[in-house]
DNA sequence: TCAATAGTGTCTGTTAGACATTATGGA
DNA sequence: TCCATAATGTCTAACAGACACTATTGA
């Protein structure tokens, strides 16, 4: 265990570790996964980052910089890496990129901005732009994992819209049917009363995510991503 | 290796990063994945790791290390993740751990020893014991988008060792027919005109990892592993 | 009534899992 | 010969995908 060796923190390197968490918060505006990022020196953009104190650690200085950026604590979060390529604004050696989720039709606080995913401004640091990409590529590969999709959207939804974070998220179309059945079988969802009409067709039902089954592991082993 | 900051228990690291690349080498002994440790100070286990220089790459430290401790670099690796719970043998504030996988029946280096990935000893600091978890967890919840599997075995392998390193990853049975002829429409292996008998039954063919399709996308979207 | 979208029932080809059978060596 | 293990063929239930159909609203 680590007790005893706590007291060597006494003397810990005396410059703050060159080592800096950047958040990546990640949420949806129609088609698209966007990023929240902030104004930065010189008309520059950036991600929200906060360099580690000496002896801090990782998921408490996440945890603050997330209150500071949107307001509040978001308790699901990942790690998608740790990266030295390129340099940081704020001459980070080693920074950290953490993702969150959050609900779409979040406003961007003041100073940020979101961002597409897929067209990231040019000002932004190499570095940057490197967590970004691992920490999209991190969520998009955790679909079918966490509940991802659930969190891009509000509390209530349709299932067409549940299908259509699928789709952005796994990066092709899925059938209608298949899914629902799919989801069905997995009892991930359940209906509420309430409907939502919009322009011309038939309303659609809302639901809520409300899993009531534990995850179930898959039987066989599956070779389909694997290969030359 | 750790050779040259052995000496930080005495004072540790003034300037640099704070940071330490941390190598978790996973190979397979029987039914057991095994993890590389060296001895460390006082009689304890530690996993092979070095101080990230000022300005150093993580990907070049990483590479640097392997070959001091396998001898050789290993072109496939992947970050398992960056850690700050508990403390480092070497006083780093952050630590970046990489997995490498050695192919079974490899020797370990003078000065260090595999271990059971499930039986780490009490001696390895808390730090490393996490290290080496979100190694292993990495290793195994990639099963299925990496060839790990091969990785694991030597060039030439039967089917039923395969399988017995899939059910190891996976960490359940599998039916032998499906697992053969998911195996074969994947065309990842190709037969080898060499046989292995072993004790009473019918010899086995050694097969060898000759992928020859890209990788196909799954079709639908999964909802297996989500859920309450 | 028409257009548009939500939601569902049915059919079919594919596949996973169970089981049985053949193949081939050692004791 | 018997036994143990490898390898494979067949059957069936489950499931994915396609399609068509009904349901329900706004124009």
């Amino acid at each position: 265990m680590s007790g005893r060796s706590r007291s060597r923190a006494v003397s810990p390197p005396r410059r703050g570790a060159a080592c800096s968490v950047d958040l990546v918060c990640i949420s949806r505006e129609a088609a698209s996964l966007v990023v929240l990022l902030q104004h930065g020196a010189r008309r520059t953009w950036r991600l929200p980052s906060a360099m580690l104190r000496a002896g801090g650690d990782l998921e408490d200085a996440v945890a603050a910089l997330t209150r500071t950026v949107v307001g509040r604590d978001i308790a699901w979060r990942q790690q998608a890496g740790a990266v030295t390529a390129g340099s940081h604004p704020d001459g980070a050696a080693v920074s950290v990129g953490y993702v969150v989720i959050v609900s779409s039709g979040t406003a961007a606080p003041p100073g940020a901005a979101w961002h597409g995913s897929g067209e990231l401004p040019r000002s932004l640091a190499a570095r940057h732009s490197a967590v970004v990409g691992a920490a999209v590529a991190h969520v998009r590969a955790r679909t079918d994992q966490s509940p991802v999709a659930f969190r891009l959207l509000p509390p209530m939804f349709t299932l067409g819209e549940l299908q259509e974070v699928y789709e952005l998220l796994l990066g092709r179309t899925l059938h209608k049917a298949s899914f629902r059945r799919a989801l069905s079988a997995a009892r991930l969802v359940e209906p509420t009363d309430k409907w939502r009409s919009e322009g011309r067709g038939r309303p659609a039902q809302l639901f809520r995510y409300a899993p009531r089954r534990r995850a179930r592991v898959a039987r066989t082993a599956r070779f389909d991503l694997l290969g030359g």
